[in-house]
RNA sequence: UCCUCGGUAGCUCAAUGGUAGAGCAUCCGGCUGUUAACCGGAGGGUUGUAGGUUCGAGUCCUACCCGAGGAGCCA
């Protein structure tokens, strides 16, 4: 007798076997009882029949409630009648726990049940489905990164200055002072990629913005890569080159989910290099044609990042925003100072905006600059400048969004479906 | 903060201003190949909250609360 998961039972055909898990659903004719079992990796369909198992054992089957906890053991045979094509012919079953009648009935819940619930409803195939592409995303962006000489250096959520940008921050005391939390690593990363080259930041991002859109998280999950000595083109190739290698792998290896998803996989398939690029310039002019009332100098609201992403068949680099719309570090073009060496990245099919980047301003007259006319405190900045003071260099990085790419790959109405427990503006529990 | 839509049984939803219902879930019974199984029966309600109009309000009016979608916002 050997302990299997779901996962591997087609490797056990004819043996004697033991599963453990929760009952999904139980179908019974009276003297034979379909037991749907899952065990996290799959769902195996365990059949009962009177004639096999003691009567006790057989009553206790048939009054199983659905997420019972049981430890099943039997025959594993092939079979086209059973989702999956094998079963369970059961001899043995114990039961850990009787559970209480469950919330999550095999039918349809609306979103506000559902979210209420959202540790019961992790049990469910569409949301296993999506953890595990979220899981495969994560390792493919640290393998990619990894592979390149990019060293993980984790920047700190707890910061000290609420005034790195336009963006809301959380509050929260700290000792006799106040500390804000990270909205990115990107200033901290600065300084690792002088220390170490090539580094990259993973992390929980904070943002205090009352937006309610089905892109936006209060805490979502960012990588962020920074290299010294990388211009424009080469942040623009690094980044392709890992979406490119990030689809490729959830293909390869998540396929199953993305089945399970219903995932169109032929428009994940397309997405291959090069991606098309566009100047900011060309992008309005794009727009204005489509009837969107673009002007030059606003960054784009999401109808605009969609109706751009719409137009290509895999992701669109947008290059050289106005520099007025962009945050103070972006590195002006030598030749035409009103716009940065930045570029996003919209996703395919509507996503919008995945990655964001660019060059960061090397020279320290500049920085200076630029951070009084953001009108920021130049003392909260002192350790930033001093980047540019010893050794300074043009270097560059980016910042891909883990939900959007992951709402992306999956083909999801909403980034909350991508993390466990989404974190909202009107959404602490569970 | 603004706009639109919504809130009725545990869940998903019905109900011309006139007796609050169905499916699922739960409980009881039936069925030896079910596929969100099926068949029969039972229990289950302060219709989001507070007022108002009316002979009579789930339904109409006002305010508030909660949710959804969107806008603004979002280095």
């Amino acid at each position: 007798m050997t302990i299997t998961t779901i996962d591997e039972i087609g490797r056990h055909v004819a043996a004697d076997v033991e599963v453990r898990g929760w009952v999904y659903n139980l179908r019974s004719s009276g003297a034979i009882h379909f037991l749907l079992l899952r065990d996290g990796t799959g769902i195996l369909q365990a059949v009962a029949a009177r004639q096999d198992l003691p009567a006790e054992v057989f009553e206790a089957i048939g009054a199983l409630t659905q997420e019972s906890s049981v430890i099943a053991g039997g025959i594993v045979r092939e079979d086209r009648r059973a989702p999956g094509g094998y079963e369970l012919g059961l001899r043995r079953l114990a039961v850990v726990q009787t559970a209480a009648p469950y919330p999550l009935t095999p039918k349809e819940h609306g979103v506000e049940f559902l979210m209420d619930h959202r540790h019961l409803w992790l049990r469910s195939s569409r949301p296993r489905a999506i953890m595990r592409v979220r899981a495969e995303v994560e390792r493919a962006i640290c393998d990619y990164l990894d592979e390149r000489g990019y060293v993980r250096m984790d920047t700190p959520i707890l910061t000290p200055s609420a005034c790195e940008g336009t963006s809301t921050l959380f509050e929260t005391p700290y000792f006799e002072r106040r500390a804000y939390l990270a909205q990115s690593g990107q200033l901290y990363n600065e300084a690792n990629a002088v220390a170490l080259g090539r580094v990259y930041c993973f992390g929980p991002t904070f943002r205090a913005e009352k937006s309610k859109t089905r892109r936006h998280l209060t805490e979502f999950w960012m990588v962020e890569p920074e290299a010294a000595f990388l211009d424009l083109e080469g942040c623009i190739q690094l980044a392709e080159g890992m979406v490119v290698f990030i689809v490729q792998r959830v293909l390869e290896r998540r396929r199953k989910d993305l089945e399970t998803l219903e995932r169109d996989i032929g428009a994940l398939e397309r997405v291959l290099p090069p991606f098309p690029r566009l100047t900011y310039d060309e992008a309005v002019a794009l727009l204005k044609a489509q009837g969107h009332p673009a002007e030059w100098g606003e960054d784009f609201g999401g109808d605009e990042e969609t109706a751009l992403g719409l137009r290509y068949d895999r992701p669109v680099f947008v290059h050289r925003y106005p520099t007025q719309c962009k945050a103070f570090y972006m590195q002006p073009a030598p030749d035409r100072p009103e716009v940065v060496l930045g570029a996003d990245l919209l996703a395919s099919e509507g996503y919008g905006e995945i990655i964001g980047g660019g060059q960061r301003i090397h020279d320290p007259d500049l920085l200076e600059q630029r951070l009084r006319e953001a009108r920021l405190p130049r003392e909260e900045y002192a350790w930033y400048l001093d980047l540019r003071r010893y050794g300074s260099v043009p270097h560059s990085g980016f910042g891909i969004g883990i939900e959007r790419t992951v709402a992306w790959i999956c083909h999801l109405d909403h980034v909350r479906e991508t993390i466990p427990f989404p974190r909202l503006i009107n959404r602490l529990y569970p």
